[in-house]
DNA sequence: CTGTCATTTAACCATTCGGTTGACAATAGG
DNA sequence: CCTATTGTCAACCGAATGGTTAAATGACAG
């Protein structure tokens, strides 16, 4: 459980604040794809997508490995797990409420079964 | 499991790409905190802190109630979840490494065990 | 009514962002 | 060698970001 430097966290999500960034996760996620493959998706220039890339990238969530003239991203989800990690220290909060809501229902089925049994 | 707009996921990763916001977000995690208090910890102007609350706000992260003149700051925890969410589409990519990792321990184990059997 | 406390708004500034185009570099395939 | 293909780099643009200060709003206290 390493404490990362709230810098790269900054990167990290900022990275991921980005619709077609997020897109390219995604595509990535199904495997390795070239620069150009990611792009292919986007009314967007080329360039415009090797910018995406290369946030990622500086993000730490891509790795690239350059063969030939190709660029060949891949997935680093270890990555993705710090930004998680992040926002599980607060996972009680939201499952703290559906607890409460169930709770409250448990206690009107609880009342309801009273009603049922003393008519 | 409700499927979000990408523009939230762009305004809540957003909001969380500041350092400032989420010692905000950690400091609300503590319970319900007026602007100022969320401002005082930062070495930045009231105007400033605003802003960022105003971000998170925007973002749905937190919910302000106004009594008098103090406005009160609580955390919404589900937008957190929302963004959890996106992130646990991936899990399964950062938990394969150290399965990976787990099997090639097995592995080892077993032909060590192997060659124990049979010296 | 007056002042003061809590906060927002407005205007401004420098920087970053997301996008473009055009030039460049390197590799692949005739 | 010549020419595509793959991708980056540099310069530029408008819009958004993170911050400031100064003024405006709104509620409470005397």
């Amino acid at each position: 459980m390493v404490e990362l430097p709230a810098h790269d966290l900054d990167l990290i999500f900022r990275a991921l604040s980005d619709s077609t960034r997020r897109a390219m996760v995604a595509r990535l996620a199904e495997g390795e794809r070239s620069v150009g493959d990611l792009a292919l998706p986007f009314a967007m220039s080329l360039a415009g997508a090797s910018k995406h890339v290369k946030v990622l990238e500086e993000a730490g969530l891509v790795r690239r490995s350059v063969r030939g003239r190709t660029h060949i991203c891949r997935l680093e989800a270890q990555r993705l797990a710090e930004a998680d990690e992040w926002l599980r220290r607060y996972e009680r909060f939201w499952t703290k409420s559906l607890d409460t809501l169930e709770a409250l229902l448990k206690a009107e089925d609880a009342a309801n079964a009273r009603k049922g049994e003393q008519p």
